[in-house]
RNA sequence: GCACCGCUAGCUCAAUUGGCAGAGCAACUGACUCUUAAUCAGUAGGUUCGGGGUUCGAUUCCCUGGCGGUGUACCA
């Protein structure tokens, strides 16, 4: 296929909706008018059935014509907007000539506006009898079959707009989705954080362990990076006195994509000066219960096969414990040689695993994740993990971080904020040390965001939460890309640019 | 990145051992005044993902490329 040249599909049936076209235009009728006005959404019919049926008052409604099922001189069909789908029922000798010629002329999957007045039919049925009607966008291409919808997932991805006329459940999802971010703003609301907006475009990017996107700026002539977290502005608002705030952040992960990774996502960031990471976790748990039940009007639901309950308290198990609770042993004091050890009696592969943080990391991934079905939170993590956690008040070696775990997979990330000015250099040193023997996606030492914490941060409690993964939760939706509308793609062949 | 699976009409899917590429829906023509996966009669619709090979003959077998799915690796 030649660059730009215009994709031409659907064949004989695009050829027949454009010979339609003109046929309209001779007949004065424009397929593309400006406006309708409707009197009602179709969900207001049917809801407001036996108010309608006494009053005989007439509605108009708009939608896309779903299907058509013609009888000669009447005809039955269905018609459906944002609220839902009602039949209509159209009769030659009830409507205008012109009308009827139009109504002749109309496909599957036209955009059209109906006058009528509601009736049932014999089998009982909400019908609307068209008395007029009007031709609001004439459509070209055909809608898939109307039994089995659009499966092919490439398809549904691809042309996601497609999808969501065919497939009810996914526009149910992303409906989800949004009453879901709703209820977070809402919720943070009411606890007085300001929600904020913060750079995308970053000189310097932090504030999680992955590789960045680059892209540079022409006139500054300068690389830029596409940020993988907002937590280091968050913070330096907390030391400007801002003392609730939070951002649904797009955040941006150069990385491999899967079931649960996509190239850009969504994260929940929000922090409150002078909590700490006990205050934190209560007000998760809330969160979490408020959610589920503005949400799905019930604390316990169904991911997979598994029922789980999101009704707080949820349990506490510290990280090292945790591990214990598996392994039957204490893990901390243990050496590399020993970590090792355990892992290969695990039969846990360790290539590419260096260091102590790693190897306790890739136990814990290995034996105790799978396993934390119920909403569990995992507290205290090693040091080493952590380099924007404060250590922790009594334990040594450790942080005060938090990360609950639902059906197996971490929904968030929350600590005690680090607001030691001279550890948290050395930190960044340490990550820079880590970096230059390997790992080569730890921090860059943001030296302004040392210079932010120098001019006094106040204790601070943070937290960070996925909200697609949280949509697929509470949605039942096994891949990210069922609950993000547009996912990463390649291009089609013969689009884009290597 | 690696492994496995898939790609056939606009959509959903068939095609026996390698032997004329098919059905349903959608479309088109006609019939039909309460149907609803409307019905009935007829018509048309294909680069079988692209390229190469084996063969008298390839949707089918082999090689190669593309896209997707699943798993795995990477990803606090």
């Amino acid at each position: 296929m030649k660059e730009n040249e215009p994709v031409h599909e659907g064949g004989r049936e695009r050829e027949n909706r454009i010979e339609k076209l003109s046929t309209l235009r001779e007949a004065g009728v424009n397929p593309y008018p400006y406006r309708f006005q409707r009197t009602h959404g179709v969900a207001e019919l049917l809801s407001g059935e036996d108010t309608f049926l006494e009053s005989g008052a007439e509605t108009a409604i708009a939608g896309r014509i779903m299907s058509i099922r013609g009888h000669g001189h009447t005809s039955f069909g269905n018609i459906k907007d944002d609220t839902g789908a009602i039949q209509f029922y159209i009769k030659d000798a009830e409507v205008s000539e012109e009308d009827w010629k139009v109504f002749r002329l109309l496909d599957v999957g036209d955009i059209a506006g109906l006058w009528g007045v509601l009736f049932k039919t014999r089998t009982g049925e909400l019908t609307v009898k068209v008395s007029r009607l009007e031709l609001l966008s004439k459509s070209l291409l055909p809608l898939p079959e109307k039994y089995h919808g659009l499966q092919d997932k490439e398809l549904r991805y691809r042309r996601r707009y497609v999808d969501l006329i065919v497939n009810d459940e996914v526009m149910a999802v992303f409906r989800k989705r949004s009453m879901i971010i709703d209820s977070i703003r809402n919720y943070l609301r009411e606890h007085n954080f300001l929600e904020v907006e913060t750079p995308i475009l970053q000189p310097l990017y932090g504030g999680a362990s992955a590789r960045p996107f680059v892209t540079h700026h022409n006139t500054l002539d300068m690389k830029l990076y596409l940020r993988i977290a907002d937590e280091l502005y968050l913070k330096r608002l907390i030391v400007g006195g801002m003392e609730r705030v939070f951002e649904f952040s797009k955040d941006f992960r150069n990385e491999g994509m899967d079931r649960s990774h996509n190239p850009e996502f969504t994260m929940l960031e929000c922090y409150a000066a002078y909590w700490d990471y006990n205050d934190m976790m209560g007000f998760v748990e809330e969160m979490y219960q408020r959610l589920c039940e503005e949400v799905v009007g019930s604390t316990e639901i169904l991911y997979g096969e598994y029922e789980i309950d999101l009704t707080p308290p949820w349990r506490r198990l510290t990280f090292y414990g945790a591990l214990e609770e598996k392994t039957g042993v204490d893990l901390r004091g243990a050496t590399e040689k020993e970590l090792e050890k355990l892992a290969k009696d695990n039969d846990i592969d360790l290539e590419g695993v260096a260091g102590k943080a790693a190897l306790l990391d890739e136990l814990f991934s290995r034996l105790v994740e799978p396993g934390l079905i119920q909403p569990t939170f995992i507290i205290d993590y090693p040091v080493e993990l952590s380099p924007l956690a404060k250590v922790h008040r009594s334990e040594e070696g450790l942080v005060e971080r938090f990360e609950p775990y639902i059906a197996g997979f971490e929904v968030a990330n929350a600590f005690s904020e680090l607001n030691d000015p001279v550890d948290q250099r050395a930190r960044f040193e340490e990550q820079v040390r880590m970096r230059t023997e390997g790992a080569d996606d730890m921090h860059p030492v943001d030296e302004d965001y040392i210079r932010a914490l120098e001019y006094g941060m106040p204790p601070t409690g943070g937290l960070g939460v996925g909200i697609d993964r949280l949509v697929m939760l509470l949605t039942n939706s096994s891949s990210i890309r069922d609950v993000i509308l547009f996912p990463q793609m390649r291009p089609e062949a013969g689009r884009g640019e290597k």
